[in-house]
DNA sequence: TTGTACGCGTTATCAT
DNA sequence: ATGATAACGCGTACAA
């Protein structure tokens, strides 16, 4: 569909050169006021407005963004980051572009995909960092920002939570309470926030002079952070002789998972264990008892990610983003901390 | 950014005219099976792919569609009906557009937007079918989807879910579990599914031969379908000296909220109170006692809109769609009619 | 079988 | 102050 409408219409209409339109349009001083002023008359008349996309052909810039993900956008993270995105995407005269990758190529690529649509800059959501596809668009001139995913080139970069402090904030919460028994329940070694949650477990383990205790660590492969892999863990955990007094999980979804097979077996959330979630989830405070956790900031992972993006697209030199937003400890119930 | 290798250079290295490599590019076939072949090697080597924006421009389809978005991403109904989208949007062909709407410029156009976007049509969500904007697009001969505003015209048509059956179905239910009083609160009466809903609370009313009782009925104009307003919605029913014995809500926030009313009022939920709730997001299946609900599947509406919306595109006499997704009656425990 | 010329809607250079 | 003209990357009628 094009425009109903082209700067050739109000050319006509007006009585001047698209020429003259176009420097009105861009506000090039060399047009007399009267001219200018027909020109304004007509356009609003036509309900003109310049059609963006030529413009980009000409101008090499097409003030669209693209994105990429992985996951659906019915998932807390996505959703979430999302809703931070667009606040920062209104007034910034930018569009977003979901490029939908078509799952039957089997050499389909992300970067040509890009070019294709003109698109000015990229955002990557939650992909394995050996993926192919990042490797090229790192590589490539594109400014492109990957969340979660800590890959970096000339002019790539990334956002992601601060996981490593959340998971000490954790650990130090359940440690303060007596807690000397801390199990582990996470999710996806080839994803960042799982590796780094893990490494920082381990690394909160030696800060804290706990015994490192390998049945104390449920962190399979190709676990996903589900409830279901919560639950199923949590039951491995309760059918140790020696269980541990409490878990620091790598999701709220898992957390509950967990919470549900405790509350199988007999044991109160909350004072026969300890739970403590990653994410806050608007699930987190509703769960009886409410879930202690760690909160992500979605919202700005997801501003932050399109004003870096932005930023670079607009300053060359700009240096590609390495940013960690940080996290937060929310203390509510299921550590049994509260009254309840 | 532009195309790192355009169409100029593949024939240059071929050795041919751009028009040859165009012809090959589009399947002609009147070009040589030799000079095709090296054609092909060219685009291969160079990695080329043809530039989607500039062929839109000429062919008069960019191959994109737009979507505009009153509430943000992160809302359960939005994320939902979008992941439905995503599925349906890969191997399409289409690329999906989120056409931001500055919220400085009063007289914003979404028509104008779509034109300078070029997107072949445009998806809808969730505005007031009052809004001037609408009408305009309605008018348009863009084809056009609205999700929950019943607008329809020559290139326009809606989704939205089956909320007359499904209030029905919430009322039955309670009805016979031998329920008189069923009061109803709601919102958004300006908004499709809110006016349904609550018409559809009305007509259940006469259908199962119950009093018509002001007092039961929540619905202030401005509300919002939140957890607040359920909560304050709830505190003012049961200060009623003869107080319903169930709610019907126009959400599962507001039946959140509605239980929370409740249990700090000292009432079992599911004993002394029945509610239902609408939507069956995620936490529907997490409180307790868990809600019993009406479902509305978020993705098939997702998946409905596209289809509809590309089946507009490719035929120019296709009907604008009118569709109903139909809704179902999820049981649990909110209503007290199963073991807790 | 191949290439010329024009057009899609726009901006930019350079005369006039 | 204004307007040809070329260009952006591509498709296509028509001529060769």
């Amino acid at each position: 569909v094009t425009s109903l409408s082209s700067i050739n219409d109000v050319a006509r209409l007006v009585g001047v050169s698209i020429t003259t339109v176009s420097k009105v349009l861009n506000g090039y001083p060399d047009v007399s006021p009267k001219t200018r002023k027909k020109v304004l008359e007509i356009i609003n008349e036509l309900k003109f407005q310049p059609n963006v996309v030529a413009r980009g052909l000409v101008k090499g810039r097409s003030w669209s963004l693209g994105i990429f993900l992985t996951t659906s956008f019915d998932h807390p993270f996505v959703s979430g980051v999302m809703g931070g995105m667009k606040e920062t995407l209104e007034n910034s005269g930018y569009d977003l572009i979901y490029l939908a990758q078509g799952s039957k190529d089997p050499d389909y690529d992300f970067l040509k995909h890009c070019h294709s649509r003109n698109v000015d800059g990229v955002v990557v959501f939650g992909f394995s960092r050996e993926d192919k596809n990042l490797m090229e668009l790192v590589k490539s001139e594109l400014p492109s920002v990957f969340i979660d995913t800590n890959l970096t080139g000339k002019r790539a970069g990334y956002i992601t939570s601060d996981n490593r402090s959340g998971i000490f904030m954790a650990m130090e919460h359940l440690y303060r309470l007596g807690h000397r028994k801390i199990a582990f329940i996470s999710s996806m070694q080839w994803l960042l926030p799982g590796r780094v949650r893990f490494e920082a477990y381990l690394e909160g383990l030696r800060k804290f002079s706990l015994p490192y205790v390998s049945d104390y660590m449920e962190i399979r492969e190709h676990y996903i952070f589900t409830k279901e892999n919560g639950y199923e863990s949590m039951r491995r955990m309760l059918a140790l002789k020696e269980r541990p007094t409490s878990v620091v999980c790598g999701s709220d979804l898992m957390a509950i998972g967990a919470m549900a097979a405790c509350q199988e077996a007999g044991l109160k959330v909350g004072r026969d264990m300890a739970i403590v979630g990653f994410d806050d989830i608007e699930l987190a405070s509703h769960t009886v008892p409410k879930l202690t956790t760690i909160r992500q900031d979605f919202k700005l992972i997801g501003k932050k990610s399109i004003e870096h993006l932005i930023s670079m697209i607009k300053n060359p030199h700009a240096p590609p983003p390495i940013v960690e937003v940080p996290t937060q400890l929310i203390i509510r119930e299921s550590c049994g901390d509260t009254k309840n």
